[in-house]
DNA sequence: GTCTATAACGGGATAGAC
DNA sequence: GTCTATCCCGTTATAGAC
């Protein structure tokens, strides 16, 4: 049984602390306090909190990027493009802290700014790659203007959608499930898919009723 | 030409600067400087700036209550309904600084979480009201399980649309423009529209194309 | 009501010993 | 690599004069 690295263990523990009580209520302190270390070892691994936050974001950037390599040519099926959605909101859940206070996680390190839009853009892109698959393949049935707010529509949900499913249900189950922002954005694709591919997703959404 | 009270002032810059900068990046002091008043001067008028945050919070509230007092047996158009979603988007853009850093702001002022998901909930189910009333008319045509979903949907967006907007072109332009939004809206009711109401909505969408 | 101090605190970050 | 001690700074908030 090998030893994790201290560092890891900082960019670990960083991670849980940040997504369970917000990035700007952890300090260093906080995180030093957690691993049992003092804030000097902390220092002595970042140069600063910021150096944590941004090494977070490489990974979750690389993890994007993975996933988005959507091959633009390929025949996607509806269960393949559920898969892909949960791998999405998992990633995006693991990576949660930077959406629940985006604005002022991105103004206080700025250089993320472009690096996220940049990783926005792949999404978008990636999800009118599938589109225009089904479309190819005759299950889905949209105007160009339309595919366009679906896309931009596809990405906003999937950016927000945890935030906002823990805010507004909290009341009654704290543990956010993946698959309920899942069928969400099935649901969003709903209206334009052959009748077959409907009904695929109406027995797909019995699980989440 | 009479004086603005000092206290509402403070309240407006706060509020300007909130929406501009960021409410966790505002201090007393920046706010009081913007003033050409003294800090002292800002607490004597209100005691903490977490009561600056909950006073402005307070009118958004009441704003958007008298906003959501949808009568649920009118005949809604569909006029009504996208001067409706205008009236909305601008509320909230007025008040924009408490969605962009949502869970940092709605943590640290604690009392506001449960009166911010009351106001959510009075949303989705003005959203549903109007939604019925479309049915009665025979403008709209949705099964109960995916009206369920249509309403979350919108009430998502109409939570996320200016910070994911304003995030994602940027670059373009930065006068974010609320007729966006307010498309976007009508776009997520288009697919259960009648005909003839499809073809109204194609042609406000022109405009901002 | 408004001002000038200044107290009190917390958080990020560094120095230097071990 | 890790520790303790400490510095520095920004921010909230208060005291007390005018």
């Amino acid at each position: 049984m090998k030893k994790i690295k201290t560092r890891d263990r900082i960019l670990e523990a960083s991670l849980m602390l940040f997504n369970s009580v917000g990035e700007p209520n952890v300090t260093t302190l906080l995180i030093s306090d957690e691993l049992d270390i003092s804030p000097g070892n902390l220092y002595y691994h970042f140069k600063s909190k910021g150096d944590i936050v941004g090494e977070l974001f490489t990974s979750y950037e690389h993890e994007m990027h993975d996933l988005l390599a959507v091959p633009a040519d390929a025949d996607i099926s509806l269960d393949q493009q559920s898969f892909f959605l949960h791998l999405l909101f998992e990633t995006v859940a693991r990576y949660r802290f930077l959406y629940q206070d985006l604005v002022n996680v991105l103004s206080r390190y700025d250089q993320l700014q472009t690096r996220f839009r940049r990783i926005l853009k792949k999404k978008t892109s990636g999800f009118r790659t599938i589109c225009e698959s089904f479309r190819r393949q005759g299950i889905m049935d949209i105007r160009d203007g339309e595919l366009d707010a679906l896309c931009e529509q596809l990405t906003l949900t999937a950016c927000y959608w945890s935030s906002f499913d823990s805010l507004s249900h909290l009341e009654d189950r704290e543990s956010m499930d993946p698959g309920r922002g899942v069928y969400q954005m099935m649901y969003l694709l709903l209206p334009y898919l052959a009748p077959e591919e409907k009904e695929q997703i109406y027995l797909m959404s019995r699980e989440y009723l």
